[in-house]
DNA sequence: TATTATACTCCTGTATACATGTATCAATAT
DNA sequence: ATATTGATACATGTATACAGGAGTATAATA
């Protein structure tokens, strides 16, 4: 692991520390396959080994990540055929967000909509702009889960049927970690593909047509399959 | 809590020890609103609290209880629009089931199904005969239990998409409760209910028609949901 | 030199003692 | 008589010590 994961002082809930490990997975911070131990991450959030199970124990639930016994806690890696699998659901999910009570629109989502899609054409920008730069990538990188995270959540409260969006949420954290990959490779292409996504979406949200929300998130997860396919071929052949 | 639940004497597992509260929960052992006590369940399946709080989160993970500081850990308790919620998206997911990766049915699936035909004729036939038999009423429920559990877990072995049987499983167990209620205040119908629905499903999987499978599960969690409906008015009645 | 057995090291699993949170009930002030 | 407050009992939350399992390195032997 990275040498910037010091010490928190602050005292955070075992929630807090599981959206952090969680986070640490989808940014491939913790990247599949790498192993977790208790112990280091107990005394990095300066509690004992107890809460730090408990967390663990939830991701496990949520399959991001497989306790073994003697060895540690794996973040869970996925054939492409298991990572295909997700997103095929994923795909059938989405179509149903419109047929399963969907809630109205608030104007306040569409306000946070459009700053995330302001967020997200600044981003497009920086990224023809400034080409190949060194430096600042881990930044934009982040930036660009920060503004998808918050997009996913927003269409999420949209969905009334609550274990759907139970569905959502965690189909979503599954593949995540791969998509984040597909990300770090491509932003560019992503980054504009992110811009027409909210686009799209916030002017269905404008019509209170939570369905064709369903459909637009239905068509750019079948894109994200596309490009997660491709480049695990990529990795699969170096 | 009944007295029946007595000390074991053979070391389980924290899987079993699961097992056997979720199976408890379905079966009402454990009702909707009852608490239970880490200490009390600790002392039964002689082990410490630390592995009951294990299995009793990953319970919690699966919706099924709710943990409280101080209270206890409390059978979820669904209103009726929640239940009606996870019906709807059970009939959603079983019409899935046909387009995501089917597996083949096997001569193996057959005979068990077949096993669970016979087994479910003989519960209807002796439903109609002893009408309200008093002393053998709780094992006729059991068996019922047991027959649409195995069902269900044979059906489930059919998924291919192992995200989608994981739903499967999730909704399942969730309103099995409910459902299980139904079975109680009327044995007879369900009981013959069940028969069609098994000889349904084996017609189907001679044909190996994984997909008819989905709809005909479709259909009768359809009419479960009508029967969980109409009972819960009932009891909103007295 | 290759191989196998064994001891060692580190991590998770479990038990237990203690800290903290919640609800109930009784005592007291209004 | 009633409302409020405080003590108390008991629940879950947390920390820690110890037991068990898995992998590795080392040393003995064929």
């Amino acid at each position: 692991m990275t040498a910037a994961l010091s010490k928190i002082t602050k005292r955070v809930g075992p929630e807090q520390i599981e959206t952090i490990i969680r986070d640490r997975i989808c940014l491939r911070t913790y990247a599949p396959g790498a192993i977790l131990h208790e112990g280091t991450l107990a005394e990095e959030f300066g509690v004992s080994r107890t809460p730090i199970r408990e967390v663990l124990q939830r991701l496990s639930a949520a399959g991001l990540v497989e306790v073994k016994n003697g060895v540690g806690t794996i973040v869970t890696e996925r054939t492409l055929e298991q990572v295909r699998q997700i997103y095929a659901l994923r795909i059938k999910i989405a179509a149903l967000i419109g047929d399963m009570s969907p809630l109205d629109v608030a104007a306040r989502d569409i306000q946070r909509m459009e700053a995330l899609l302001q967020r997200a054409r600044t981003l497009a920008e920086t990224m023809t702009e400034g080409a190949t730069g060194a430096s600042e990538e881990p930044e934009k990188s982040g930036e660009y889960w920060r503004i998808n995270h918050e997009a996913h959540a927003i269409i999420g409260e949209l969905i009334g049927n609550e274990p759907l969006r139970e569905i959502w949420d965690r189909t979503y954290f599954q593949t995540a970690s791969y998509w984040y990959g597909v990300v770090q490779s491509e932003k560019d292409t992503v980054a504009h593909s992110l811009c027409r996504e909210l686009e799209d979406i916030l002017h269905a949200m404008n019509r209170n047509d939570v369905a064709a929300i369903g459909f637009i998130e239905r068509n750019f997860i079948s894109y994200g399959l596309e490009r997660v396919m491709a480049a695990h071929q990529v990795r699969v052949r170096d």
